[in-house]
Order: structure tokens, then C-alpha cells, then sequence
RNA sequence: CGGGGUGUAGUUCAUCGGUAGAACGCUCGCUUUGGGAGCGAGAAGCAGGAGGUUCAAUUCCUCUCACCCCGACCA
């Protein structure tokens, strides 16, 4: 491709709302253009990467035994009925009726389309297992896009769906695709981390992210350097707080202006794991409930929707605290709380003597609060507390917090679809019908793109793995009038072409060398080779046989022979 | 959806009641050519949209739309 000719350009301006490095490099050095928030433009440097990225990920889905299909991206709208997801996607579902007045979905993910077709045969256990899987846009209403191509709105992806008849052999793909993914992202030139995850409006029971440690990304995890875990199920074993001292007589003590534990306990003169932090929430059906953990805990409100079984947790406002409690924000305790109001307590607040509570009054705590004597034993302790960094990971070792981008996951889906919908059975060995075991495997494939800029590039710009990059070689030609100088370029470029290799040729006259040098730098193509009157002048003394070749990710020139410069791509 | 902010040339910004200006970019010419060159000339704007106040609105007010940031939510 010679540069004059390629459509979109670099630019030394970055538009003022490009904040993630590989927003903006992408936007200067001409890959991408923005349509509306969340929507891109891929130009033909953007679109050459991704689809490197597609091939790689084509080929080891293939040799792993997944079979490419494609699915409408209008999906009948009845379908997403018939397992209630119209309702519980965590994404505003976009909609779109045609002239007859049928809704379509605009589909987000295909969990049901893919039932959808596979119910329509008559499979049996003969036919099992089986993976499927497609590149497709994908559609998400998302609350709020951000990030250039990290959260978008439209994307490419890659979702693939397999069907089993056991569990066992579910299992069996399940860390088949564990480890093709790793060979994917290896290849593109990630090393993500495999953090366990919560399943979310997918369904189904377990998942793992393949997340790319970056302070760019979104997801939130905690590690102990073998425990990888999302914030919303990291566990962590608590330090045991239980003791068996004598009960003290119940109290109400003044502590004016006091809020928050930390604060408290020291006031109070007792152990943080003394105090209680009481929250009110408020349902979406507007029940108001109270959820205690022990002081230093937070509420994990993720894990609390669920054990509630409502579908939204609002923090009460001051006004309903104070109706329901009759104090200000910051004295609420478990005590002489409304009969309506439910108390949730999380496992934390179990086995203490003689704890703290909020008084309920506006300015005072009570202290020695005893299970059993003050207030019935709950008669169940749950868990909704959020990992903080610093605290016991399974492994007796300390949780470490750390934010990446989620490039990929892979579900459990189990029987969650197949029981949903009628008819996505197969004819077991015995001749009864039995429902699919399933698993679901995502890749995306923009953002995929997005973080690999934002983990490879310098302050001149990106530098891509060789397996992504648009091009191999970027030749740039500096005096370009030179007639002599411009057919040795062309020569070079052709000769390049003919042995396979893509090359980006910076043919413009009349272009100073530091400006193309500096585009060369920012498009970030893997090997810059120069042609000018320096190289190519016999009068220099410089060999004319020789290249000069400099990688993008290494600072010396070197003056190979093409043939070598030829050898050290191709291996 | 809650809080905050911004919409003026392709981009980054200035102007602030009296019909718009710079830099970069773009076009042309000359001079340049190994790390974003110099000089000169030029093109480029219904000031996001609608309404209101005013003799007069890019400027003030209202509404609306779009975008950004924080939060909430979340592949």
C-alpha cells in the first residue's frame, strides 16, 4: 500500500475527549474516527488489525472444533421473551419492528437465537457435542460508552455456544477453550490474567474473564498472585473475630458527630470489629431493608440484590433514614428498627460479644449488644461483603487489588437456556429427551485491539506485536524527487510484496523526513526500512545492497542485505 | 438514571450584546529535505437546534439535542 494513496491520515491534534492513551493513538495515527459516542469508524489501518485479530482467533476456534456460522443480528423479539430476558439484560435492549409490525431485538448476545437454530433439528446424543460460534456486531445500549473503543456501543464479536450432554463433558470444553483463548491472546500479544467472575444477565453458574491488567480498564479484581478473582466473588476468609468474653450491661453512649467506624472505635475505645455499620436500602419495589456488616466490611451490593431477590438496591435517601430510624444518616443501628423493615446480617457480625450498634438516635451508638439477649440470633448470617485489598484470600496470602480490561470470558451456562426454552432437547441414548448442557465464549474483538495499544506503545506511539500489525514493513522514502532514489523504493517495495509480505510504502514528496519519521513512529509498524539519497548514493560509499532497517521496538539501526532483512521476518 | 461540564473553521481554542479571530491542518507558489522546515498568498463558519428578551443575540433567558467527566449500571 503506498501512504499517498491510503485513505485517512495522522494528525498531531487529539480531540480534547480522548483521555486513554490508546483512544488517542488510535485516533492520531488514522485507525479510527468516531461516528457517535460508542459507534467508530474502523478506517483501513483499523480495519487490518482486526481482522488479523479475527483470523487468529478464527484459526485456533477452528483447530480447536468450533465450527463458524452466522446468525441474523435482527433477532425475533419472542425469543428473548421466552427466557425473560426483555426484562433482565443488564443493557437497554434495542428494538426495531419492520412493516408488519414484528419486534426484533437487536441482538447483544445470541444465547437464543443459538437454541433457536439448534432446536430446529432433531438432535440426539449421536450429535453431541457440538461448538458453534460467530463474528457478529453486536449491539449494546449501553448507559454510558467511554473509553474510545474499550466500552462501545457497537462492536465486533466473536461469541461462540456449545452443547453437551453431560455436565463432565461440558467441563471437558470448558478448559478446552480456557486454553484456546490463552493461545489467542498469547498470539495477539496479551497476557491476560483468568479471574473468576460472576455470571451477570448471561446466566448460568460460573464464568472466568480474561482480563489485561491495565489502570484504562474497568474491571476490578483481586489476586493474591494464584487467586484471581472479580471484586463482585472474591472470597476471603475472615480474621475470627468471635470471642466468649462475659456479656457487659447494654448502653447508650453519646458520641457526637461521630460517623463512620474507624472514628467510632477509636472514640469508643474498642476494636473496629466491635463497631456495625448499618445501611438502609431501598428496593425497587420500594421495601426498605437494613444490612449490617461488622466495621471495616463493605457491602458487596451485587451479592445483597441477590440474596434480597430484588432486581435493584437503592440507598435509602436522608429522608426515609430518618422516617424509618428516626435519626440522621450515620446513627443506625439494629435495634428497635420498624417490624417491616428486614435485617440482613452478614456472616461478619456473627459470634461477637458485646458489640456496637447505631442507637437510632441521632448522635449516640449503643455499645455491649448481645445476640441472644438484646436482639433474637438472625436465624441466618449471609454473605454480601466486598473484598478490600489487605484482606486473606483463600490462600492465607494477602489480596492485592488490581483494574484491567475484560477482553474475554467464557460461561457455564448449564441447563440455564435449555431449561427456558421448549424444545432445546436432545434424544438421549435411553430415547429421552434431555435438555442441552451449555457453555458460552466470548471475545471482543475492538477492545482486543484497543488493549493491546494501551499495553504496547511509547511516547511517540504504538508499537504493534508483528502477528496484529497492519503492515510489516513501512518504507519510508525520503527524497522522493530523486528519480533514482524513487525507483530504488519502488524496487525494495515490490520486491517485498513479492515475497508476501505487506508493506505500507511513505511515497509523498515533499514531505519532511521528520514528519514522516514521525508518522513511521506513530502508526507503529513493526519494521521501518529507509530509502534515501543516503542509503542509495553509490558516491556515500554507502553499499547499495544494504537496507536500513530499524525495528520499531528496538532503538539501533542496521543495515541488512535484503535477504536478511527477509530472513528475519519470515522466522 | 443522579451530579457536574462543554457545544464557535477539519482540529485545539479565543472573542462575549453591535453579523467572528488565532494556531495547527488544508490549497497554491517559491525555498527546503535524516526527527513533525521557512516565506508568501488563499479557501474555509447559518457560532448544535428551536423559542424568548432586545433597536440589535455567538454572547442574556427557557427548552431541546449531542458530547465529555464523576457516580449508578454493565460486555
Amino acid at each position: 500500500m503506498k501512504y499517498s494513496r491510503l485513505f485517512g491520515k495522522t494528525i498531531k491534534d487529539t480531540p480534547k475527549d480522548a483521555s486513554l492513551i490508546s483512544h488517542k493513538l488510535l485516533y492520531k495515527a488514522g485507525y479510527i474516527r468516531e461516528s457517535t459516542a460508542g459507534r467508530y469508524y474502523l478506517l483501513p489501518l483499523g480495519l487490518r488489525v482486526q481482522q488479523k485479530i479475527q483470523a487468529i482467533i478464527k484459526q485456533e476456534l477452528d483447530k480447536a472444533g468450533a465450527q463458524e456460522i452466522i446468525t441474523p443480528i435482527l433477532h425475533p423479539k419472542a425469543l428473548w421473551e421466552e427466557t425473560n430476558r426483555t426484562s433482565s439484560v443488564g443493557f437497554e435492549l434495542m428494538t426495531i419492528k419492520d412493516r408488519n409490525e414484528m419486534e426484533f431485538v437487536l441482538g447483544g448476545t445470541a444465547e437464543e437465537m443459538i437454541v433457536d437454530l439448534v432446536r430446529k433439528f432433531q438432535l440426539s446424543y449421536k450429535n453431541l457435542p457440538f461448538h458453534i460460534y460467530q463474528f457478529s456486531t453486536k449491539f449494546r445500549d449501553e448507559l454510558r460508552a467511554r473509553g474510545g473503543l474499550l466500552r462501545l456501543r457497537e462492536f465486533l464479536m466473536k461469541d461462540g455456544y456449545s452443547f453437551h450432554d453431560s455436565e463432565e463433558d461440558f467441563k471437558r470444553e470448558y478448559q478446552n477453550m480456557m486454553d484456546t483463548y490463552t493461545k489467542i491472546f498469547e498470539r495477539v500479544g496479551l497476557t491476560p490474567q483468568i479471574v473468576e467472575a460472576d455470571n451477570g444477565y448471561i446466566g448460568g453458574e460460573y464464568s472466568h474473564e480474561f482480563v489485561v491488567e491495565s489502570d484504562a480498564g474497568e474491571s476490578r479484581y483481586f489476586t493474591d498472585g494464584e487467586y484471581f478473582a472479580h471484586e463482585d466473588i472474591a472470597s476471603f476468609t475472615l480474621d475470627n473475630a468471635s470471642s466468649d468474653e462475659e456479656m457487659k450491661g447494654v448502653e447508650d453512649v453519646e458520641g457526637k458527630g461521630i460517623i463512620g467506624v474507624e472514628g467510632l472505635a477509636e472514640y469508643l475505645k474498642i476494636p473496629v470489629e466491635k463497631t456495625t455499620k448499618t445501611i438502609l436500602f431501598e428496593t425497587d419495589t420500594g421495601r426498605i431493608i437494613a444490612a449490617a456488616v461488622r466495621g471495616g466490611f463493605d457491602i458487596n451490593e451485587e451479592k445483597l440484590v441477590k440474596i434480597v431477590g430484588c432486581r435493584l438496591l437503592k440507598l435509602a435517601s436522608a429522608e426515609v433514614v430518618k422516617k424509618i430510624t428516626g435519626a440522621k444518616v450515620g446513627y443506625a443501628g439494629v435495634l428497635n428498627l420498624p417490624k417491616e423493615v428486614k435485617i440482613y446480617f452478614d456472616e461478619s457480625c456473627a459470634n461477637r460479644r458485646n458489640f456496637e450498634t447505631g442507637a437510632n438516635r441521632t448522635n449516640f451508638h449503643t455499645i455491649n449488644v448481645n445476640f441472644g439477649r438484646d436482639l433474637p440470633q438472625p436465624e441466618q448470617f449471609y454473605d454480601f461483603k466486598i473484598a478490600k485489598e489487605g484482606f486473606i484470600g483463600p490462600n492465607g496470602q494477602k489480596l492485592v487489588a488490581k483494574k484491567g480490561i475484560e477482553v474475554g470470558n467464557i460461561f457455564q451456562l448449564g441447563f440455564h437456556y435449555s431449561s427456558k426454552m421448549k424444545g432445546a432437547q436432545f434424544i438421549d441414548a435411553d430415547g429421552k429427551k434431555k435438555p442441552y448442557y451449555m457453555g458460552c465464549y466470548g471475545i471482543g474483538l475492538a477492545r482486543t485491539l484497543a488493549a493491546i495499544v494501551e499495553v504496547s506503545n511509547d511516547d511517540k506511539g504504538i508499537i504493534w506485536p508483528e502477528a496484529v500489525a497492519p503492515f510489516m514493513v513501512h518504507i519510508v522514502g525520503l527524497d522522493m524527487d530523486d528519480s533514482s532514489v524513487k525507483n530504488e523504493a519502488e524496487r525494495v517495495y515490490k520486491l517485498l510484496q513479492a515475497e508476501g509480505i505487506e508493506v505500507l510504502f511513505d511515497d509523498r514528496s515533499g514531505v519532511s523526513a521528520g514528519e514522516k519519521f514521525a508518522d513511521a513512529d506513530l502508526i507503529g509498524i513493526p519494521y521501518r526500512v529507509v530509502i534515501s539519497k543516503k542509503t542509495h548514493s553509490t558516491s556515500s560509499g554507502q553499499a547499495k545492497d544494504k537496507l536500513e532497517v530499524k525495528k520499531r521496538n528496538e532503538k539501533e539501526t542496521k543495515f541488512l542485505t535484503f535477504e536478511e532483512l527477509l530472513k528475519i521476518i519470515q522466522s
